[in-house]
RNA sequence: GGGCGAAUACCAGAGUGGCCAAAUGGGGCAGACUGUAAAUCUGCUGUCUUACGACUUCGGUGGUUCGAAUCCAUCUUCGCCCA
């Protein structure tokens, strides 16, 4: 993987770049839609290509690896081909379910024992194993073994849970590089800068993580329970520590003005499962606010969902059409609705590149954060 | 014409003397969702009220009772059976 700093905005942090990998180029500031168990949930490979336009998307070690598992994703010849998605992948550890499954897992010195959320089966993960797993995946981004620390957590545990996530780090890397890729194409490994909302932890993760000389960096544990302004304060401190030249990644953020936000911080990367699970329970998030699909108010309203968005169904369908397939329970609107929440991202980000090469990002962000925010 | 049964909130349907403004499901209305255990989850859903609470309800009418959705009489409607 290579990543070119191709410009860097004047009055505020926010850079646009480009990464090579050998599954295509990505243009950032990106979002990439979190396909967690090899799909991007209610959309189409061709709309993801043509109609959003993503360049890269997620997967899930944990959920991968429990089905279809490592020997069928290994015979398939990877997940790239598995699905049919030529594009690049990024593929997260495990270390967010560490978080979001607490009540099934148990944390350990080794790694972290989960007891599947399918069968209940117990199943080791390790610093080394997350590692094997994601290059039979064949993640063109393989991520570090972590503990997502949660949001509200006392500084003794964040100290503690960033010790050992820095540990696991160390394992990771040094297996990484004691070992290969099985389908001839690079595959690159990001750390997972921790330290929950306290900077100084902050500091000292980024600080241990940029001394690895990885190719990119991840933001993780943040959107985890803790007040929006910590953490576009935490994103500020270890901004200033990670390498200028290397993309940052703040894992599973956000909304979009969380995306605003943090791009003028000097963020590169986003992932966030927002555009398509609240999509599915009805949200649409577009240039003039948030716009709740189920409420009565919509359906009578034959204007399209979204006129001039960034999507086929921003034209081709009506908000009371939509609304009508919401309340009726039909599969359609799962598909018009994260069809349209991730084209509007994908814009976002696009337009936020554009605006910071055309030197007006600052007065653009600023306009789009109030727009955004609304609720319609 | 006779017999039996049933009528409960938007719908279906429980409840058969006080703990009933009335279970449950559906529907309706609103909210939540951030590296996906999520096409999921939560709340509200007689009226007034921020709440406490007050008031009006269980086909109609009239009774019994301290007290009725629940018991009695009668009427209406519906279903089934006999002629």
């Amino acid at each position: 993987m290579e990543f070119v700093l191709q410009h860097t905005d004047p009055q505020s942090c926010a850079r646009v770049g480009l990464i090579t990998t050998d599954h295509g180029t990505i243009e950032t500031p990106i979002f990439m839609p979190v396909g967690t168990v090899g799909t991007v949930k209610a959309v189409h490979r061709r709309e993801l290509c043509d109609d959003i336009g993503a360049q890269i998307i997620l997967g899930n070690t944990y959920h991968l690896y429990l089905r279809p598992g490592l020997d069928i994703l290994e015979r398939a010849g990877g997940l790239h081909r598995f699905s049919g998605w030529e594009r690049p992948i990024l593929t997260d550890s495990g270390g967010y379910q560490v978080f979001s499954l607490s009540s099934i897992r148990k944390l350990t010195e080794e790694g972290v024992q989960f007891r599947s959320h399918i069968d209940g089966s117990k199943h080791l993960f390790t610093p080394e194993n997350v590692v094997d797993t994601q290059r039979i995946i064949g993640a063109d981004i393989i991520m570090a073994l972590d503990e997502c620390t949660p949001g509200d957590a006392d500084y003794a545990y964040a100290r503690k849970s960033l010790s050992l996530t820095q540990r696991w780090l160390e394992r990771g890397w040094r297996h990484m590089n004691e070992t290969e890729g099985r389908y001839g194409y690079r595959q690159t490994f990001f750390p997972i800068v921790q330290g929950c909302v306290y900077p100084d932890l902050r500091r000292e993760a980024a600080a241990h993580a940029t001394s690895l000389g990885a190719e990119g960096y991840a933001i993780g544990g943040l959107a985890v329970g803790e007040p929006v302004e910590k953490m576009y304060e935490m994103i500020e401190v270890v901004d200033e520590i990670l390498p200028a030249d290397r993309p940052r990644y703040l894992m599973g953020v956000g909304t979009p003005a969380n995306l605003l936000e943090a791009i003028e911080r000097g963020v590169d990367m986003f992932d966030c499962v927002m555009p398509t699970r609240n999509g599915r329970n009805g949200m649409l998030f577009t240039r003039n606010g948030i716009m709740n699909m189920r409420n009565r108010k919509w359906a009578d309203d034959f204007e399209p969902l979204d006129e001039g968005g960034a999507s086929f169904v921003d034209t081709q369908y009506s908000r009371a059409y939509l609304r009508h397939l919401f309340v009726a329970d039909e599969l359609l609107a799962l598909q018009i609705a994260s069809i349209h929440n991730l084209a509007f991202y994908l814009w976002l980000v696009r337009e936020a590149r554009r605006r910071i090469v055309a030197g007006d990002f600052a007065v653009w962000k600023k306009e789009m954060l109030a727009r955004v925010t609304q609720r319609l």
